[in-house]
DNA sequence: ACCTATGTTATCGC
DNA sequence: GGCGATAACATAGG
């Protein structure tokens, strides 16, 4: 979120595979793969070959992932962002394009990705993938009872098990601090100490959040200003203007943003 | 030149 | 074994 840099999370991964979903079922008739680091488990030429003349179908996300199919193999491409991946359909990608498929239409589907973190690779089918790599459900797909049994036992901070992908998928740095923020939890918490009503809030907050960020097509500049997401700095007034001040902590390694005086701590 | 931001994974130590 | 802390990865921008 800084400097109009967007680090994709659970909505935008969500927006992504909606762009995705403009590539489907259009034969791809040349594809280009600038480097091999950004592969995970196949080759420059195996996922050349695995795409030329194919047509992509059926896109399902899972927290930070999309996987989308290839009609008539029995292969999966799984793509992973990392913190500066991106999906451009039918435009210029600018700089950065990774991997580039061109349509029998004339159209392209390009992968960007500046810093290399995230991956492109190849699957059965997707539950395996989910499986084989331990992610955890949807956060959008858990209900409350789940919610609740998975974090239950939990001796570590809030924030930490809400970015845990083996929990629940999709929470990152930015939106866990949103979620806590929202809820007036203070993300330091142990999971342990939470009672179910706060938990319940945390859940509540958690669902609300998501299904607006994804209406807003994840845009910060287009998200409630009342959001702690577009005042993440240091000094700056609490959003919801109660006269306290964003402040930054490190939290299980991450830097988290808080409003101390209105998230609650035991 | 140095520090920082982010997601994920690996590793160390309590 | 759970958990926190730290470094590694890569790179641009302050």
């Amino acid at each position: 979120v800084r400097g109009g840099l967007i680090v994709p999370e659970l909505p935008d991964v969500a927006v992504l595979g909606t762009t995705l979903e403009r590539a489907c079922d259009r034969r791809i008739v040349d594809c280009t793969i600038t480097t091999a680091k950004i592969l995970s488990g196949t080759s420059k030429k195996g996922l050349r070959d695995l795409l030329i003349g194919k047509r992509l179908h059926g896109v399902v996300r899972r927290g930070k992932h999309v996987v989308v199919g290839l009609k008539g193999r029995e292969r999966h491409l799984v793509f992973h962002f990392g913190m500066t991946g991106s999906l451009v359909v039918d435009e210029e990608p600018g700089s950065h394009a990774r991997l580039s498929c061109r349509f029998e239409d004339g159209g392209t589907l390009h992968y960007r990705s500046q810093r290399m973190l995230g991956k492109i690779a190849t699957c059965k089918d997707p539950e395996s993938w989910w499986r084989a790599h331990g992610l955890g459900p949807d956060a959008l797909d858990v209900d409350w009872e789940m919610f609740r049994d998975r974090l239950r036992g939990h001796r570590g901070m809030i924030k930490a098990a809400l970015m845990d992908q083996s929990l629940i998928a999709g929470l990152g740095n930015v939106y866990s601090d949103e979620v806590c923020y929202q809820a007036r939890i203070d993300p330091g918490m142990r999971v342990d100490r939470l009672s179910d009503k706060t938990l319940n809030t945390l859940y509540r907050n958690m669902q609300r959040i998501l299904h607006l960020a994804i209406k807003r097509q994840a845009r910060v500049s287009d998200l409630p200003d009342t959001w702690l997401l577009p005042h993440r700095q240091e000094g700056a007034a609490d959003p919801r203007g109660h006269g306290g001040t964003v402040v930054k902590r490190s939290i299980a390694g991450r830097n988290a943003y808080l409003v101390p005086e209105r998230q609650q701590q035991v």
